[in-house]
DNA sequence: ACAATGCTTCGTTCTTGGCCGAAACATTGC
DNA sequence: GCAATGTTTCGGCCAAGAACGAAGCATTGT
């Protein structure tokens, strides 16, 4: 009599606090060996490994053997974005795993989402990059303008690899902190890649979070913004960041 | 030691099957009883009663009180569009709860969405209303252009109404089936209820899924379509009366 | 006021599923 | 080959929670 998708069963292996754990660590995107899983979850390795087999044939996580280490990793960019919006809902209706601490003020600011950056700095890139036309909307979603193709040709990132893989280019994703969009997609990956390569950011260790430096946070939205670098800037393109408060430990 | 939003605990509600089962019969946006619930659920009263109590207090639902019946709806936009979310990963990872059958296909054609079309119709709509124009990015996501605007206008939607509310205008929203942005939002919200109201299409009883008649599709597309058809207006009454709306602002 | 209806609370039973320890399996290094 | 390490399988224990029936409230209608 029902029908439509089995949601009852994708949703209840993502309320084990157990696997929800392991997949919350997953979405830094860093693979994970199943040691490292049970060390994350805080169970026991057989415990670990029950878990880790069924989000595997449940088609969530893929496996990667090497020697006697198994890296698990989560299977694509759509089960880190369902994870997200899961997220979004789970502080819209105030659920949290703690009180707000010192660590959620850097996850706000910027993180990690599976593969590229999300966070405050992430959606303030996203919203240069509409602004200065680098991304308009099309039918199927948000798509790259030859402006915004020939702005990261001059930042040396090469789109036409991007695009000659499955995967999508753009994508917005909804940001659960900050509620608007940011970029995924093979082009947010990329973006992400190259703030860490370029030493723009750095990721702290055993967590999603990632810290920018001042410098490297003005470069990445200098990315963003409509010319490459060294043009003047007038304070247009500057937005409204300069209003923040200064209660930032 | 962890920290940001619970996904566990919230996973672990939509995880039961008769509590899945009760939020995506709710998705259909019509605001059941607890007994229908109930029936929905395939479960007794007092367990539909107990699960009905759980989703609301963790504030997945809301529920209108009149006399002895007490109406249960999702409690926002949010949680319908996290559960469809949830309903694309089910597919990709290939989890339905029955074989494809004959209702599954008109559910990919067209169905509701708690408040908004959703289904091969709508995202054909969301791709002409972005292929005309009407529907621009802009750095919070997409808006509604001047010629948008004027277009709605033409088609008696008032637009200057749906904004001032508190609720998003417009909003992508990734369609499961299609795996393409459908229109959400306050005006996806109005376009739904402006194709029910002259008589576009019919909904199913019980069902989330939409029927449209021939012409009523062509009606829908020619309204996201660049142009003001010059047809013969459907007459009465075109202005929205706000008479029972089961659901809150 | 009485009966009927809709819903919730309570108490009980029972199944599902998670956890751990022990042991088996697989791979690497000496 | 043998020991060490990482991972999985097995078996048993245990607790969380889901279901139902009976009873209690609340509201409606006659």
């Amino acid at each position: 009599m029902k029908n439509g998708p089995n949601i009852a069963s994708l949703a209840s292996l993502l309320g084990d606090p157990a696997r929800a754990n392991i997949l919350a660590a997953l979405l830094g995107g860093k693979a994970l060996t199943a040691g490292e899983c049970a060390a994350e979850a805080g169970i026991s390795a057989p415990a670990a490994s029950g878990h880790l087999a069924k989000l595997l044939n449940a088609g969530l996580l893929v496996v990667l053997v090497q020697g006697r280490h198994r890296y698990y990793n989560l299977a694509g960019p759509d089960v880190a974005a369902a994870l997200e919006t899961l997220m979004g809902l789970a502080v819209r209706v105030g659920l949290r795993r703690t009180r707000p601490g010192p660590r959620e003020a850097a996850m706000r600011k910027a993180r990690f989402c599976y593969d590229h950056l999300a966070g405050e700095v992430a959606t303030q890139v996203f919203a240069q990059l509409v602004t200065n036309g680098h991304l308009v909307a099309s039918p199927q979603g948000y798509r790259l303008s030859p402006l915004g193709r020939a702005r990261f040709h001059a930042e040396k990132i090469d789109i036409e690899a991007l695009e000659s893989k499955s995967r999508t280019l753009c994508r917005a994703c909804l940001d659960w902190s900050e509620r608007q969009p940011h970029l995924a997609g093979s082009l947010g990956a990329a973006i992400a890649q190259v703030a860490i390569e370029r030493g723009w950011c750095r990721r702290e260790a055993g967590s999603r979070a990632v810290h920018f430096s001042g410098g490297g946070e003005r470069a990445l939205l200098a990315m963003a913004g409509p010319e490459p670098v060294g043009a003047p800037e007038t304070g247009g393109a500057a937005s409204n960041s300069s209003t923040h408060d200064p209660r930032r430990a």
